[in-house]
DNA sequence: TATGAATGAGCATTCATTCAT
DNA sequence: CATGAATGAATGCTCATTCAT
């Protein structure tokens, strides 16, 4: 990825931590103050480096925005859990799902308020930055998506592939949602709650689904 | 409230005029770009008025934004259906209220991105406009709530105002989730069938409270 | 022109007084350092004005750089003699032209090397003020060259035409070039002098080229 | 002068050309942009070479310049015919020098250019690259004078001396203004003629001053 | 009720230059 | 001999704001 393979020099090792730190700062100010409301001299003064430093490592703001986003996704993504690692009984494989959701939403708080403010900000400004958000969401969707078919087969059958799509849509809106409102006033906001609601929520729904295919199966 | 009783002059008529087109654009500006995104100089420019009468509306960068934000709210509350409005029957209300929420979001789209834009952008830096919107959404929540207990009430008895709370909140989460996926990516997101599927999500979920009370009451 | 028919008021009086100080800062600086070496700043300071009112006035340095060509090259047109005020008599006509040609010099100099310096130095850069340039020098060579026929008549005949653009752009040569070389050093380049040898040389050109015709004729 | 009697180290004949590519790249844009506009960077690109190279082969942009002046300077000079090299009738050497003179703009078009771009825009503020170049444009102009004194002696006798100055300073004018207006307006420029008319006029005068001189001996 | 002109702080970016490797 | 990384001053330009008219 960004290491090489051979020994960096000490010179060398200082460039990747400056970026580093650029990276770093950056992301905190963009999550919180928005694209336009961060400017050079404010990642400078941040980070501790230079504004030309800056602009030693990346070409221009609008690059830099581009690489945190690039950066913070690949982090992000490696940090959700595959299939693999689900408990074998349906019910609490939903659980894990969503608190691994939950959980995600805990640790990445700012990476992905950035991804929202961006995405909201800079819709018609910057094409780059919104594709590589725009990819993201939809990877996440695809693996919860992935998740949900596994859960939903043994109830559903094969219903399960449609629900699945519908049901990975709905979770990112309460995740999103809720994220949201946590971010704009915390105090009345609880995230596990909303999480807990939504997976007896969906609960109730396949199980509301399986009774009609059976009730269609019965006649 | 702006429209006064007497017959104004030419000369205020003119000035009310010109306000409108302020906030107006303001509004429209700030709501794809952002507070720091949008200049004074952008808003003249859309607003066809020279940046000098700007400071003679408004007093400041952040008082026009406020402005705007408390004349949105005012006109966005007005435009809500309250609770007299609704049909007798509780199916029919169910829909009646998120019909309603689904128009909201599609007749007021720029202002409620507004909302979560500010929101966002701004929540450490403008005191102001932020409890505006804070205040904002626990009305509109408060309003929800209100719909959801009449209709709770018939079948949870005295257990409907705790789920009311909960769901109202729920509610607000995926109407705000499903508004910002369709403004990041209005081709693949569906507002009306997300409304759908929250729709048979809270219908499931009563159902299932009402069964719960019942094998309690059983026992 | 720039003056307007209606009267200023104080405040529009001053807008104009600072337009004028911009564009003579801008043109002493340019010509004496160039394009890019004359900073926004520095005709800041040496015109007194805010850099911000600069761009007030003009929308770019580029554009400055065309007003500032603009202006002076109709200034510096109108400051040329017309054939009307010529004397009558062909020596004393070539001692008007060329004493006004050397005191287009004296009295402009900051001008035109502007001129010549904007062209060296920005010849694939800036089209418009090239351009603007290269309309000025034609201009003026048009002016000599009419001068020229008028002077030449009386002994050429109709050879007069052919010959009067061939010593027009002569006589541009020696003044450009005794003009660069008095700005370079300007200790061992006697501007007058200069002309001197011009006029002997033209009218020797022109006597000789008198002498062919007529025994041209006699044959 | 920059080439070594003693056989070169691979490692020097790499300096030797490092530094040729940067006086190249140097030489060329500053023809093309002047002083102030040609940018270390834009040097390292055209050059191939980081700009670090640059600061080892050269301690500034300053010296940089100066060193260009220099070494194109003696090549320069080294490419002029001497007088041994002229033919011995009048007519035939006065042609030669003037081709030699025309060639010499025509094979070195660029670095002429230089020369004034720089004399022009850095008049008051690099001494030493001025000196270089008013120490170069004296001894073209001697070179020039000497010739003049040559070709005029036979036909002037004592006189020569004098007029031979004012020629050569006459004949750098007409140069220098020739080449200047080829570069600004290179489609109505013709060099090739300009010197022509140039001969003829110096013919011209040469006579007329012979006839003078005849008269008056006459007397 | 408006607005044209101005202002200086701040913006994103490039500059000439340095230096450890 | 060469260079990648860094630095902070300076660049052209935009900003929110003011105010005389």
């Amino acid at each position: 990825m960004t290491t090489d393979a051979r020994k960096l020099t000490r010179r060398e090792a200082l460039g990747v931590e400056s970026r580093r730190r650029i990276l770093d700062a950056t992301s905190a100010l963009m999550a919180e103050r928005g694209f336009a409301g961060t400017s050079i001299s404010a990642i400078s003064k941040r980070s501790g480096l230079p504004s030309g430093s800056i602009y030693w490592h990346f070409e221009s703001k609008e690059r830099l925005l581009g690489a945190v986003v690039e950066e913070g996704v690949e982090r992000w993504l490696e940090s959700l859990p595959g299939p693999e690692s689900l408990p074998a009984d349906p019910t609490g494989a939903v659980e894990a799902v969503l608190d691994a959701a939950a959980g995600s939403l805990e640790e990445h708080p700012q990476f992905l308020r950035l991804l929202i403010v961006i995405a909201l900000e800079r819709r018609e400004i910057d094409p780059a930055s919104l594709a590589s958000i725009r990819r993201t969401r939809l990877l996440a969707r695809q693996r919860i998506e992935e998740l949900m078919r596994v859960l939903l087969g043994p109830v559903l059958g094969d219903r399960a592939g449609d629900l699945a799509a519908e049901f990975a849509a709905f979770t990112l809106y309460v995740a999103d949602g809720a994220f949201i409102a946590h971010h704009i006033d915390p105090d009345t906001t609880d995230l596990r709650a909303a999480f807990h609601l939504m997976r007896r929520s969906l609960t109730a729904l396949a199980r509301e689904s399986a009774a009609e295919k059976d009730s269609a199966n019965d006649r």
